[in-house]
DNA sequence: GCCCCCTGGTCACCAGATGTTCACAAGCGA
DNA sequence: TCGCTTGTGAACATCTGGTGACCAGGGGGC
């Protein structure tokens, strides 16, 4: 149980866009052991790229970007506001390393660097975000009549499956998972699609009339996705003839959520300036 | 339109474990500035002094912590996995930095450094704190018989819904924060409508009445937002007959926050020297 | 290879909710 | 009392969300 908390269960997705041939082969090694999925591009791929590749990270040399750099990066952390950005180049200034990190970048690391800090500000940049995602287990949810199971893709009401399309089943998953709470389009958005909301796109409401149809349909004495009007969706069970609101909703205002998780106690090896680098850094990474 | 994403609307509570005055003098001009909450701290203090000060972020220099440093690092991260923490240390190894980094701080940022990249960092760190948890963090603030729920975008009497609209509460939500002090019109536009009022706008004033009819009519026995004739409105709950308002304006008085220190010297380091540097930055924190 | 159906996504329209403005009444202070 | 500030009600302008129709791409069955 007493892991490094860097790393998470499942693997995670990076890519690096560099040319560095000497420092990416160390890289691919190091990222190959420890099993994350990763990709190496050479310049530049157009943003909608980036978003069909469903990163948690990304690392970019703003180098090789060449006169576009900073729009590119501005592009894809306006598209990707979750996408973990770690800027590893080498020359720069102060301005410039200020510059990258309000525009939506996670971290600037200066190069030359070692891989290994590479690799541990990757995992503190993926770590704080996936701490906030808080990802509810798959575990099955049930509210009213309904009973979601994460491992099937799938919603059932009394055995019967809804037909839910993978769509639908993500974004009633992340409804039913946040229960009570009102989720806003943009959130619900970023969350199910994986990337910013453009203005004015009505795929949220579209696809919450398309999931209220199928839940009606199959389970008509209750309504499940609430409007806030000008605000977003909240999921709450709630028996469609409406005898005892109040009730409902005093026992949620009462349902204070928890903290977080309880977290795991890590002790590493008492490395301070004694020995060499090396030897530290074989600790750190056996 | 590539404005600065990183500063957010509500000030950041940021509290900096460090003795080097000259560093920490600038440092609070510039948090001034900002209007952050921020506050120094010479030393070390209990980790569940830390809990209480409900910080969004910890800049600490390990350096002055002693030998202890690695073993409060490791608690701080673990009792608070939400706080943003920024180590802002002098020399360094890639060890100890990995070691940092793996222990749940956010980022490393080596001394001697401008404070506007400490700030930048600082800023993404809790950036992606902040979105996810923004709604969570506005836990129930309860006053007289009313609760009002962030996560809810409602106020609620008896677990009974008030029915506000978006403006309404987010309006309520604003006057209630600042419980017992007076804000002027001016202020709570420009808070809630996120611009400036345009002379003789009277929304204030007509949203201020809704939100009293509403309450009335769900809190009949209590006074809510109270007029200041020629200032603006104060939020209280006060029982209609007005039996003790004394002791509430007592306590409200107390909840004053505190401001931090102003040490003395300054000097910083010269990093990179252009006389460009400061031109940049001048834009930057323009 | 061709065709059909499923799925995700866009558009335009409409009803209703919400926000804004205005004119006037009421209240407050000098 | 006068002048300015705030409360009120209602008309009016906007905005939002629900809905049905429609379109394009992908995949599988033939």
């Amino acid at each position: 149980m007493t892991t490094e908390r860097g790393t998470s269960a499942q693997p995670l997705r990076l890519a690096v866009i560099d040319t560095d041939s000497g420092f990416l082969q160390v890289l691919d090694k190091r990222l190959e052991r420890l099993g994350w999925e990763h990709r190496t591009l050479a310049s530049a791929v157009p943003v909608e790229t980036i978003v069909a590749m469903r990163l948690s990270a990304l690392v970019v040399d703003l180098g090789i970007l060449g006169p576009g750099a900073w729009d590119y990066l501005d592009r894809v952390c306006s598209e990707l506001p979750g996408l973990g950005v770690v800027v590893c180049t080498g020359q720069s200034t102060v301005a410039q390393r200020v510059r990258a990190l309000r525009l939506g970048a996670d971290d600037w690391l200066a190069k030359p660097c070692h891989p290994e800090e590479l690799i541990a500000r990757v995992e503190a940049v993926v770590r704080r975000r996936r701490r906030s995602d808080a990802r509810e287990e798959r575990g099955a949810v049930a509210a009213g009549e309904l009973q979601i199971r994460g491992d099937r893709f799938q919603a059932f009401v009394d055995g019967e499956s809804v037909d839910l399309t993978r769509r639908e089943f993500e974004l009633i998953e992340l409804l039913a998972g946040s229960e009570g709470r009102v989720l806003e389009r943009e959130e619900i958005y970023q969350r199910v699609w994986g990337y910013a909301m453009a203005r004015g796109d009505r795929s949220v409401d579209v696809f919450v009339r398309k999931l209220r149809q199928k839940l009606e349909r199959s389970s008509p004495d209750w309504r499940y996705i609430h409007t806030h009007f000008g605000v977003g969706y909240r999921f709450a069970a709630e028996p469609v003839d409406g005898s005892e609101p109040a009730r409902r909703e005093a026992e949620a205002a009462l349902a204070e959520p928890a903290e977080g998780p309880a977290p795991s106690t890590v002790r590493f090896a008492e490395i301070d300036g004694s020995e060499t680098l090396a030897a530290e850094l074989r600790a750190l990474t056996s």
